[in-house]
DNA sequence: CGGCTACTTGACTGTGGTCAATTGGTGTGG
DNA sequence: CCACACCAATTGACCACAGTCAAGTAGCCG
């Protein structure tokens, strides 16, 4: 399935943190067993159940992976941007893909073959190293996520997640500061684990609040002190 | 604070599955290294924020792995039993531990330290691969976890739990099965992401459904082919 | 201009958490 | 052996957070 090739394959690999140290050889080797692709919003890349075979690596777009329920409802457990790589972990051990994958927007994909790629990893440790490292960054996000879920009411973990965002775009939380969502709110709901109808109305008590103020798809913060206040001591 | 020896460590690295097949040279080496130290229930190993220098191998007893909320409630991650692992992840990638680890009962630990286990995985390509198998576990399950507090309800969770359970223990799901819980309820109702009152409610919702009937720490399964229908689809 | 999607707002409801009181079971000490 | 203390578990009353359904608005693109 692979429609060729409107990618320079090993340089994407390059421009992804897991492979930018790895020697030129190792690189053209993945490259040459990978297959690019291209695909326009809403492609189902894999569903829960699916044989894990391969992993991705994102050359250009984003990618949502997420659990569906029972009625339909959705939980995204993690948005995926370019230059970073999904699904490595469930190469290992032998099970199926435990979630699924969709794009969000025309993107392209590089699709590294586990088997190939797992005797690579005998031969590499400092790249085995930096897949430990990514799969524990992962085992954070998680652990977050669970956190938010079980232990923090709707309007803490947004707040949370406007700080955290403030922080990883390094503004700094000045009052005045504007925060892109850089999504569509019913995506952001879903990540945060609500509806977009219950997203609404809590960036509406922020404002209220006086907190922050929603101008389309950005937020201004107003009152960074009383938003940290909010957020519950989130870093 | 290694209070020593009851334990044979190199012994007690055996029986666990991530050394099982280590050399016994590398083996020796990491238990010259180990702390062995047995702590009475209700010990805290770390809390979250703590320097993450270590990990851990339960040689007897059991672990709970677990986030505080804000007003005191809990959500337990994990709990490991003998012969398991656990914060293994959070060696890699120099953050702290991103949760809060707790003796259940009386415990016998061995920490090995990350700084030389790290420089004994570039040497062992299985150990690592082994190592990478395991946190794939260990996403996989806070992935089902996320899911359970997201998408289903209690008793959907509880359902599936006692399904989950009974099938670990290879009991064939005959009615008249009998499952023991093997913890107080109120351990299992902070695994599931409740409270003891409303997994009291729970249970006796389940029991006059006439699926189960609990007695004391056990529940008799009635009605496997209702249980199933209310754990919806887990395996 | 029409049609589509994202978003907002309102009214309602249910799940499940909190608080409080009671029961039950177990181990300890008089 | 009984009395007491302690903790786990249960039950009841209450209520709030947030999800659902439905209607309406805003914004965008063809």
């Amino acid at each position: 399935m692979l429609s060729f090739l409107s990618v320079n394959v090993p340089a994407a690999l390059r421009n992804c943190r897991l492979f930018a140290e790895l020697p030129d050889a190792d690189l053209r080797r993945i490259a040459g067993l990978a297959a690019s692709r291209r695909c326009p919003a809403g492609t189902v890349l894999f569903e829960p159940g699916d044989r894990a075979d391969r992993f991705y690596v994102v050359a250009a777009g984003r990618v949502k992976v997420f659990k569906l329920g029972a009625q339909g409802r959705e939980q995204i457990l993690h948005v995926v941007h370019t230059g970073e790589t999904f699904a490595e972990a469930a190469i290992f051990g032998g099970g199926p893909f435990p979630a699924a994958a969709e794009t969000l927007e025309e993107t392209t994909l590089i699709a590294v073959p586990s088997a190939p790629f797992l005797a690579l990893l005998r031969a590499n440790p400092d790249l085995t190293l930096r897949l430990l490292g990514g799969l524990s960054l992962w085992l954070r996000r998680l652990v977050d996520l669970v956190e938010d879920l079980s232990l923090r009411d709707v309007q803490t973990r947004l707040a949370g997640f406007l700080l955290r965002e403030a922080e990883s775009r390094s503004l700094d939380l000045r009052s005045g500061a504007r925060i892109p969502l850089g999504t569509t709110k019913s995506l952001l709901a879903r990540r945060l684990g609500t509806v977009s109808e219950t997203l609404s109305r809590t960036l509406f008590k922020l404002q209220k609040e006086g907190a922050i103020r929603v101008v389309g798809r950005d937020v201004l913060v107003l009152d960074p002190k009383r938003l940290r206040a909010l957020g519950g001591g989130v870093s």
